[in-house]
DNA sequence: AATGAATGAGCCTTCATTCAT
DNA sequence: AATGAATGAAGGCTCATTCAT
């Protein structure tokens, strides 16, 4: 019996769904490639997803909460805001070399129709508030300078997203490496005093 | 009569279709509205293009040129590095909130085909190079940490492309505010010593 | 238990068929929609009907069978022929605008694939011919003019046939007094003379 | 040069249209059916027609339009409304028995689209209008009986709609026979009194 | 009896591209 | 230079139907 492969062949697709789209992008990405990279046909699909927007959805979902989970647990936890800096940047580098929806989340997210799009919108505003929130802290304890938060917290962001589109599995830095560096960096602007001239 | 106008049609379809690739994407974006708004058909195109492709080629050629045309007189200029960064942040900024081919060189450049990636690759390469390079003079000048040049110059280029995803034209910061925000955030991390705990 | 319920499947499927192709077609309806107005899924309306050409058939099979019943039991009454042409014409109208089956039965019969449309075929031609009866019966009795009696029935069943097409629930007239009308209208056709009380 | 043969394309495919929907039914009828009857690929239907369902449109805005002229042409006319209504049923038989377009006014106008069924719904209602006013006249100048002149022009197109559907070309009955008799027992309806010469 | 899973067939539609004019 | 006509390729989606459970 193939009972217990069978049992849930809609995260599979979901999988499926997020590797073609991070490998050929939302609209290039034909259902029939997802469909036969989990053994169905085209229209099996339907039976688990109403529409390949929906499974759009569903992949960014998915990547959001994940890294939504993660950042909360960071600001829930004990650390200093330096220290909690330091693993959120540091984890959100991971799962972005690391969690094969993220590419989709960056670059496709205005393909989402409507109801979906906003849904994801306002998973990653709570996203960006959550960084925020760890700057805020970390200026309220003396830990940082005092800088625009918000700014700063988009500054962050838009340092380590870019990281995916140069990192090479094998290449000269390890992610370890890479988040220590970005950790270094960024803490240094934080920290920052007196802007250099 | 006419022949002055017409002579420059093919500047005017570059324009037009890096409108649509910039609002819709490369994929999304079609011949036909590219064609309506310079006000000719479809088939029209080819006489001044091969191929859609190629229109996206032209796009992002003049594209990175404008971004290392600006970058290499900045380069080739006789500031100090400091000042030479700053003004490379200011400039990159500026551009890619004008510039309309900008976003559709961050997103598009993977649907170019074979020679023409390449192409634009190399352009892109020697962008970060010329960034890179003045990371390096301000290390050797004692300016910035000794700090890897490589990863740094990516770093900088995280931070300041990612500005266009937020940047909203009547939102509470100018252009200006952010070219000088991001300048004195990523001039910390340059000349940051000691890293931080 | 509910051995007494579930005997009754197959009419009640049938009738869910007949309303939902009566409102959309037999084409546009679905095998779902017809499912799961009877609360079933799909797949399981195959253990009750080989096909969904077959429930059509079933649908008009029945519909056929109640017009058919009704005209025979006014032909085999001892009205004489012009109070029986008044029943038979009274009937039909009623049934039109009350039997969910007769708007299909107008429209898709040929729908139905070749041996069920030919028992189809059959049962309408049974119908034309009782009414074709009343009226021979009619001349032969000096009731109705001499006129071709074959024609005159059909002449008859347009008239009729076409009332569903306007008729409105809550319109200017009742059925009933459509049902006087049309036998007026039609009665003073047969005779050829003065308008009956 | 075959100039001359496709000057006027959209025209065919109407027809082809028309010939397709009424064998098979809007529904079923596909546009590869209708392409390959004018030898054309499908997707070059687009260049001259937006959808299917406006494909249906233009095929019944056409023969509504056929029917309304003629009706049209003899409400002008000087004819009395007993001679005008002869020539309206023998035209709408006619018709009715020869333009391809008449079988799906029939039976798909509810297949159309919103703003298409609204305007062909407009130009029906005229054609019931118009023989209404005849009808009015008819009463108004003593040749036909007081009765309600809605109802009458319905029942008229009921029985005169209906002959399609028994019609033969090669049965018992021509087409000027059936018209001579619809004609007559129409007006004996009307008048109420002896049938007509 | 009932159904979740799966599919083959097929349809409408879009679009980049070619070609004759 | 410009375009109307035409098309090949392909994609998303629907649905009746089958089958194992």
């Amino acid at each position: 019996m193939a009972s217990s492969e069978s049992s849930a062949r809609l995260p599979q697709i979901i999988e499926a769904a997020a590797q073609c789209f991070q490998e050929r992008g939302y609209l290039a990405a034909t259902l029939n490639d997802i469909a036969t990279s989990v053994q169905l046909q085209k229209p099996t699909l339907y039976h688990y997803v109403k529409n390949k927007n929906e499974l759009l959805f569903l992949v960014l979902q998915g990547t959001v909460e994940t890294y939504n989970h993660a950042l909360e647990e960071v600001s829930a936890s004990s650390l200093n805001p330096t220290a909690k800096l330091r693993r959120a940047i540091s984890q959100h580098i991971s799962l972005q070399l690391e969690h094969p929806g993220t590419v989709t989340l960056f670059r496709d997210v205005e393909e989402l129709e409507k109801p979906y799009r906003n849904e994801i919108r306002l998973a990653l505003k709570r996203y960006r508030e959550l960084l925020q929130a760890i700057v805020r802290e970390g200026i309220a304890q003396g830990e940082f300078a005092n800088r625009d938060p918000s700014m700063t917290a988009l500054f962050i962001l838009g340092a380590i997203n870019f990281v995916h589109r140069w990192y090479r599995p094998h290449g000269p830095q390890s992610i370890l490496e890479i988040a220590q560096f970005y950790g270094d960096s960024l803490l240094m602007t934080l920290r920052g005093v007196d802007p250099p001239v």
